[in-house]
DNA sequence: CAAGATTGAGAGTTCAATCTTC
DNA sequence: GAAGATTGAACTCTCAATCTTG
C-alpha cells in the first residue's frame, strides 16, 4: 500500500524526501525481497526464522526466536505452526523446563534456508552496487537519525 | 519484525547498509508514524484513505481509492468497512453506474484526518531537520535506485 | 464478456486473556 | 506469583472466486 497520507507539501517544490516517500521506497524493496524468496517457496518471516535457527546451530525456544526477530511471542507460535505444517521446522520438548518449547530446523528447512540465502545475497550485491560509495555515509547517517 | 534474515556478511566489517538494515530502519520509522497517528485514533491505512478523500474533495469510488493507495480492491472493501463502522466514512450509491460504490468522508472523518495531518506534519518536520541538507541528495539517489 | 465490488480463505501481525509449569 | 507458550479477537493485506451491472 502506498500510504502516502496525502501529507501537505508546504514546500513549493515536492522534494519528496519525506517520511512517506521513504516508506514507499522501503515497501518496494520489501516487495522485491518477498518476490525473490517466493522463488524458493519462502516468505520473509519464514526465511528469517529458518536463518535464526541455522545461525544458532541448535534448537531455539519460541520466546528466544520472538526476541531475535523483534516480534511478540504469540506471533512466533503461529509462524512456527505454519513452518511445522510446511515441514521446515519441528517442535521439540525440553526435559529441563517443561514450559519451554524449542523449534528445530528440519533437513528440508535447511535446504530452503540455504536456497533463500543465495537469493538474498544476490539481491544484496545487486543493491549494494547500485549505491554510490560516497552515498553510503549519507545513508548511514539517515539510518542512525531514524533509530 | 526484524526480518534480518541472517544474511551472511561477506564483508569483513558489517557496514550494514544492506537491504535488511534499511528495511529495519524503515520499519522503525513506520512504527513511529503508526504510534503518532494512534494519538488521534487512526491507523496509517485509515489515515491514508481519509487523506485521499479530503484531497479529492468529493466521494471516490472504491476502485479509485485502491488504485491511489496502491492496493487491491478487496483490501479497500474491508478498509472502508472498518472506516464506516468507525463513522469516518459512508458508502454512497452512484445512480449513473449502479455497479459503482463511492466512499464519502463524514464530518468526524474530516476532523480525524485534520488532526492526523497535524501530527504527520510535525513528524515530517522533525525528520527533515534531522537530515543534513547535503545528505538529501544521496537519499534521493538511493530512493531512485530502489524504484 | 468487462468492470466494480464483495466474499472466503489464508498469511502476518498485535493485544489481552488463559493454561501449564516453575 | 512469574515465565513460557497458546488461544481468541481484531487489523492489514493478498489471491481466487463470485455476484451484479454494464
Amino acid at each position: 500500500m502506498n500510504n502516502n497520507g496525502g501529507a501537505k507539501r508546504t514546500d513549493s517544490e515536492a522534494s519528496d524526501t519525506t517520511i512517506f516517500s521513504l516508506l514507499h521506497a522501503a515497501h518496494a524493496l520489501e516487495d522485491r525481497v518477498e518476490n525473490t524468496l517466493s522463488h524458493v517457496g519462502l516468505s520473509t518471516p519464514k526465511y528469517s526464522v529458518l536463518s535464526a535457527l541455522v545461525q544458532a546451530q541448535q534448537p531455539v525456544s519460541l520466546g528466544d526466536l520472538a526476541a531475535r526477530l523483534s516480534c511478540v511471542k504469540s506471533n512466533m507460535t503461529q509462524l512456527v505452526d505454519r513452518l511445522e505444517k510446511d515441514g521446515l521446522v519441528r517442535r521439540v520438548a525440553n526435559p529441563d523446563d517443561r514450559r519451554c518449547v524449542r523449534a528445530e530446523i528440519t533437513e528440508l528447512g535447511r535446504e530452503k534456508q540455504s536456497a533463500g540465502a543465495a537469493e538474498v545475497d544476490r539481491l544484496n550485491d545487486q543493491f549494494a552496487s547500485a549505491i554510490e560509495p560516497k552515498d553510503r555515509a549519507a545513508i548511514e547517517r539517515m539510518l542512525s537519525a531514524l533509530k
